[in-house]
DNA sequence: TATTAATATAATTATATACTTATATAATAG
DNA sequence: CTATTATATAAGTATATAATTATATTAATA
């Protein structure tokens, strides 16, 4: 599928146009996040989070890492201007991000990554 | 509601992340049309175009010109940068319109205009 | 090797939405 | 005023999709 074509801009738009999706991407536009850490944030089952990012890794809008049983979310950094034009127009969860840092009781992929 | 919540940006980009929509937005782009012409264009019922046409409407995407019995759309050229962008990433439409203007049969809200 | 933990997939359900046909509205023509 | 034309709205239907719970997979660890 052309990059551009109407379907392809459609199965995109389609993509990011989900609440959930969107509000996983403004955290993801802060920093590299885990599974778990995202289950948390958005206060979701794993299954219905890990279903999104599915989506977003498939359609190239996010990349993965793995280490272990972990699995690490980032952007990709390269999308076209439209999405990266959208990425950069979603709010900050910067704020939102930072408290549940502070005031995680879980310690879910914290500990491996700090002694990485 | 914000400009730029989550909330607004999804029910954006859920109205133009439809193929139908997107492909008026493709043709829009070339020039102001009416409904009966777009009907045509896209091959479909009229109610079916008019309801399309109200979301974007609605959505503030487009805008409306009313003459006599016609309705002639046009593209809101204020849009917001990442709504810009994705417009501008449609595909042209232009050789379609082209052909649809020298091969059309009808007289649809065509005699109106060029009178005018 | 058995258990636990993190994530992924499957199956199901509820909701949203994009069509269609039928009907209503509104403006012009006769 | 009546008929016609262009568009809008209503109602109904079929499909898509976002959530959940249940289960499977995979890797680390006891």
């Amino acid at each position: 599928m052309e990059i551009h074509s109407i379907e392809n801009m459609s199965a995109l738009l389609k993509i990011v146009g989900d609440k959930t999706r969107l509000t996983i991407l403004g955290y993801l536009k802060e920093k590299e996040l885990c599974v778990c850490d995202l289950v948390d944030l958005l206060g979701m089952s794993q299954p219905g989070i890990s279903q999104h990012l599915k989506k977003l890794r498939v359609a190239g809008i996010i990349h993965e890492r793995r280490e272990g049983t972990w699995a690490y979310f980032r952007l990709n950094t390269e999308l076209e201007p439209y999405l990266a034009q959208i990425i950069k127009a979603i709010p900050s969860q910067a704020a939102s991000l930072k408290n549940y840092e502070a005031a995680r009781q879980n310690n879910c992929c914290v500990i491996k990554v700090e002694n990485k």
